[in-house]
DNA sequence: TAAAATTAAGTTGCACACAATTTAATTTTA
DNA sequence: TAAAATTAAATTGTGTGCAACTTAATTTTA
């Protein structure tokens, strides 16, 4: 491909991901909106369910690397989510320099609201399970090539 | 796969183009600021070099349909590149809702900056060429499945 | 052990995305 | 053709992402 040709928004596997982020976001958005939750503020409950976090406490810089987000957004974030009581920060009493985040019951119980969501977003991709599997696999390996170089 | 396994991270294709588009806006960053660009001034670039945009113009409109972004965004972005002398924009005289976009001489001389980059974000992927057209063509499947639902 | 270095969160500032609204121009239609 | 509807940009407000910096706590090391 001559150097022109590759200068072209249809080349580019980068502006497919970008869009394709862009088209997820959307069609999260209504879904989401119903528990009163933005994607990324999504996410971080899912790192939160998953640890079944009510008990156990997990620190903003595991949450972090979890999501590979830095405190810069995560901070801001976790104000909101606590400001709408779906879970609760204090300082380690162990190490004053980290916050631990909890969820509360009422963000416990919001999982079951969200357990239809992923077979909800599956339909709308359209993709076989196998399909789904195979790009997963493949974007595993974009993800680690780049994150190394 | 359960409910309670779909609601995890690791299962999510979403969570990986989500984390996808962010490495890969941070491979861009440090060479697009160089050029003085952010990802996005380098997408609306790429469609003004593709047109070759010093002579004929295009709409704010039809600039939103190529890259799926709305006047909310472009228009505060078309202003910055517009205080870069990178482009002008003015009223079409035809229909003066619309404002037409040119490409100054110097933003179209910024073209011949941008020549390598394709190669270089190409190389941090470790794809052979195969392989990158067969992820580009399972992702323009699925944009167009999830664009019209 | 006191000073230097490191670490974890938080803050500030900038640039998106996008929903919702506003303004102005054009087109439709009653 | 005057009123209603539509269209194109711009504006406003909210929520990310992230770089750069600040603050406070902890660890390292000289």
């Amino acid at each position: 491909m001559s150097n022109d040709e590759s200068l072209t928004l249809e080349n580019q596997l980068c502006f497919r991901l970008y869009s394709l982020t862009k088209l997820m976001n959307r069609h999260y958005s209504p879904v989401l909106k119903k528990l009163g939750l933005t994607y990324s503020q999504y996410l971080v409950m899912l790192v939160l369910w998953e640890n079944n976090n009510t008990r156990s406490a997990i620190s903003v810089k595991q949450l972090g690397e979890q999501l590979d987000l830095d405190s810069g957004t995560l901070s801001p974030l976790l104000k909101r989510l606590e400001k709408q009581a779906l879970l609760s920060r204090f300082r380690n009493t162990e190490d004053e320099r980290c916050v631990e985040i909890k969820l509360t019951n009422s963000g416990c119980q919001l999982k079951a609201q969200a357990q239809n969501i992923p077979a909800q977003m599956f339909s709308v991709t359209g993709m076989s399970q196998d399909e789904l599997h195979s790009l997963n696999t493949q974007l595993d390996s974009l993800l680690t090539t780049m994150k190394t170089k």
